[in-house]
DNA sequence: GCAAAATATTGCGTGCACGCAATTTTGCGT
DNA sequence: ACGCAAAATTGCGTGCACGCAATATTTTGC
């Protein structure tokens, strides 16, 4: 039973984000107070951090979310032949090119802002257990603790390869001389996650 | 050419990580303002976040860099004829295993404090650099970003570790009535990292 | 229905992070 | 030794995160 309680806690979080990223997106997410964000969703200033302990949270609360939802339903959705790590790699990798509606421009916004892309990585964690959760849906014999240490170095490998397309060239410490020009974001994914495959694969025997 | 420049610099650094680290183990914590850190280095509070962007950051960071410098080393001087994933297995568990002089007291700490793990947890990107370093020095042929990747998923999944240790018992989402008694933090270590030893494996090749 | 327990919201006070501009310190050429 | 340019330090102002206690609201037991 959903009480009111819980549906109206809801309806406000979701309102503070719903109103975040809209502010953010029409003004730059640098000209954005808390205490606008807290007025446009009807609740005092404080409420606001008993929902989201950053001002950055509640705008990439809701893109995060939904990718979350999307990449886990995207994992149960492959065939059920195909490895496990193929079937993660192309979630993944397609969850980066999937248009999805109107989550570009906010992702776009996300990586170009330096405060929200370090509260995107701290949120990507959130993702970690939905995936972790798809993972063991499609070989119930994994471990839990394997399935989460898999889901995430997946995590971990989709920040380095967003690291490598904003950085645009990379120059490894102590390795002098190398500029690789970066390609499109869904290619440094595949290639970021590519060496994690035979780990995926190894887990599922 | 280090001139007189930087080497103040480095010692102002280090002079905040260590009263940082001493006034937090001596008062706990909670108990210590910026101002205080900053009086007891000789500089203005505001220039303790010219170093640091982040109260906690500076006890963090001793530590952080400690493990750095040894996690690499050890990865570098492990035996040439073993697999890789042993290597770096070994390597992990041994720096998480080692009493390590009084950097015990230091983790321990660390890990009791929420907004400390927190800290320690982003600064642990840190020690990515160094270890892809040593997996390159020990095997020449791989990629620079492969070894990113690796590093980073090494880190992540003694993130788990932490997270299991510090949990006592694991109650994975939609996986009721599983309680985990939580052995020695060395063995979670080694469980976590053992699904990702065949992808060390593979990049070996 | 109603009182009481449980829980959410709010205001307030404190300490913190950081942009900006003024000031001091350092490095280097002459 | 001197002076100038580069860079580090500092003070100040603003917005933010959060503990705490008071208040308002929902749920529960009768």
């Amino acid at each position: 039973m959903t009480g009111l309680r819980e549906r109206k806690k809801q309806a406000t979080r979701e309102a503070l984000q719903a109103a975040a990223l809209r502010l953010a997106l029409e003004r730059g997410p640098g000209n954005v107070r808390v205490e606008e964000i807290a007025e446009a969703a009807g609740v005092s200033p404080r409420t606001y951090n008993n929902y989201f302990s950053s001002r950055e949270q509640a705008i990439v609360a809701a893109v995060a979310a939904d990718r979350a939802a999307h990449l886990a339903g995207a994992v149960t959705g492959r065939p059920a032949g195909i490895r496990l790590g193929e079937a993660v790699i192309d979630a993944v990798v397609a969850s980066y090119h999937d248009p999805e509606d109107d989550e570009q421009g906010a992702l776009l916004m996300i990586a170009t802002s330096p405060a929200l892309r370090a509260c995107y990585v701290d949120t990507v964690t959130t993702i970690e257990g939905p995936l972790a959760g798809a993972v063991v849906a499609r070989h119930p014999g994994i471990d839990p603790v394997t399935a989460r240490v898999l889901a995430a170095a997946v995590g971990a490998a989709a920040r380095i390869a967003l690291q490598q397309w904003l950085h645009g060239t990379t120059t490894p410490p102590s390795m002098p001389g190398f500029v690789v020009p970066s390609g499109s974001l869904p290619d440094l994914v595949r290639t970021a996650l590519t060496p994690l495959a035979p780990a995926l694969d190894a887990a599922a025997a």
